[in-house]
DNA sequence: GCAAGGTC
């Protein structure tokens, strides 16, 4: 039978993407064997796409025994064998491993970050018998269909190995320090207290609950005092102002009652009008934390809900990869040509035009990077199907900070009246 | 049965 290449995904939902960005025809063949979906694409040779589900392998502990301590020998296997619940995983490896025998050449286009390149190792390692020193590795941050036919003719030689490295000593880190902390915590608390119970501790919870217990003990340890602060309401000329006492926190009612008895119902004086100009520049554009923060403060939606709706727009080629640190836009993304395609759309036509008059069309950045993805952005791409209410708002939102990141700064002003009475 | 972080 005609050998064919095989391209390793994350996850069914790019793989789908990347074979119908990568069929000549933009129509691949679907195919399922016992849950597995998997694509044929034809283009300068036949493609079968296959997504992993996330890690299919994982670290686990080489002798069997619960309670010793400390433990340092591991090994990695699949992930069916270690966890209960996992029979699936070992459908999906077997699926996967029968389709690599048709191969006679890989390529990774798992996520190009810490994990997603050591999903795409595991796979190509464990799964596929030994190819991840002779697959090719297709990078790419946007599941766009010009963004991958550019990342399948230009394919790396080889995988990241730097980055795979990364992931691995993450996991097996993260498996050393949790385990063996967890076991000395729940050894040394039956042996304070008689009782076994398990307890738990890592990388992230441990700190996490220290942050926790500190905030807790200073709400406990806080004793709440009554204050006084007064208003007033002026009128000048007609008009009723509101303003407030130069002080802005008075502990003592008596205190309190002598200046208002003083004020009251007086005329005063405008005694100085400070006028302040300032600038204030563009925002950054978006990474997902800063996200994730504007739309919980516009639209009361939780950091998972937005994840969520995110990853759906990234996974329709509406806004790119979510998941990043970021705040740059490098220039190879052709804002240009983005603005262009967004003003196809009446939202953001007045906004886009005016970028698009600019002579230069340089962004705004923020300080943090993320050695796989740029920050947030829209693809350019209109949604073709009518977006929930929730992708909506998100996909606006995303469009919008994306236009401001290029705008010029805002000159604003602020004027501080002070007044003395009696 | 103890971690963390992918995926669904």
């Amino acid at each position: 039978m005609e050998k064919f290449a095989l391209i390793v995904t994350e996850k069914p939902e790019a793989a789908r993407r990347i074979a119908q960005a990568l069929d000549y025809g933009g129509t691949p063949q679907k195919f399922e064997d016992r849950g597995v979906p998997y694509f044929l694409a034809l283009r300068d040779r036949k493609l079968i796409v296959v997504p992993a589900l996330g890690h299919l392998y994982t670290v686990v502990h080489q002798r069997g025994g619960r309670n010793y301590y400390p433990v340092f020998c591991f090994k990695w296997a699949p992930r069916h064998l270690v966890e209960r619940n996992s029979k699936k995983i070992h459908t999906w490896i077997d699926v996967i491993s029968k389709l690599a025998d048709g191969a006679d050449e890989f390529i990774d286009a798992s996520d190009c970050d810490i994990e997603g390149s050591l999903i795409g190792y595991c796979v190509l390692k464990y799964a596929c018998k030994d190819k991840e020193n002779t697959a090719k590795r297709m990078r790419f941050s946007t599941l766009t269909k010009m963004e991958l036919e550019a990342a399948y003719e230009e394919r790396l030689p080889q995988l990241d190995f730097g980055l795979i490295e990364a992931g691995k000593t993450r996991h097996e880190i993260d498996w050393l320090y949790g385990i063996n902390l967890s076991r000395a915590l729940t050894l040394s608390s039956k042996g304070w207290s008689g009782k076994y119970a398990t307890l738990s501790t890592g990388r992230v919870q441990g700190p996490t609950l220290k942050f926790l217990v500190d905030l807790e003990k200073e709400i406990q340890c806080f004793i709440s005092k009554p204050y006084w602060s007064i208003k007033v309401e002026v009128e000048l000329k007609g008009s009723i102002f509101k303003m407030e006492y130069e002080r802005k926190t008075i502990i003592k009612r008596t205190e309190a009652d002598v200046i208002v008895a003083a004020c009251n119902r007086r005329s005063g004086e405008i005694t100085n009008v400070d006028v302040r100009k300032f600038r204030q520049q563009p925002p950054f554009p978006f990474d997902l934390g800063t996200l994730q923060a504007e739309a919980y403060s516009l639209f009361r939606y939780t950091p998972r809900q937005t994840l969520n709706i995110a990853q759906h727009l990234y996974l329709n080629a509406l806004i790119s990869y979510p998941r990043t640190s970021s705040q740059k836009l490098p220039p190879a993304i052709n804002y240009k040509a983005i603005i262009k395609a967004l003003s196809e759309d009446h939202n953001f036509k007045d906004l886009t035009l005016e970028l698009l008059k600019k002579k230069n069309l340089k962004p705004r950045e923020g300080k943090k990077v993320d050695p796989a993805h740029p920050a947030v952005y829209p693809t350019g791409n209109l949604p073709k199907k009518q977006l929930s209410r929730q992708e909506k708002r998100i996909f606006d939102l995303v469009v919008r900070r994306f236009m401001a990141v290029f705008g010029d700064p805002a000159i604003k002003q602020s004027m501080k009246v002070s007044m003395e009475i009696n």
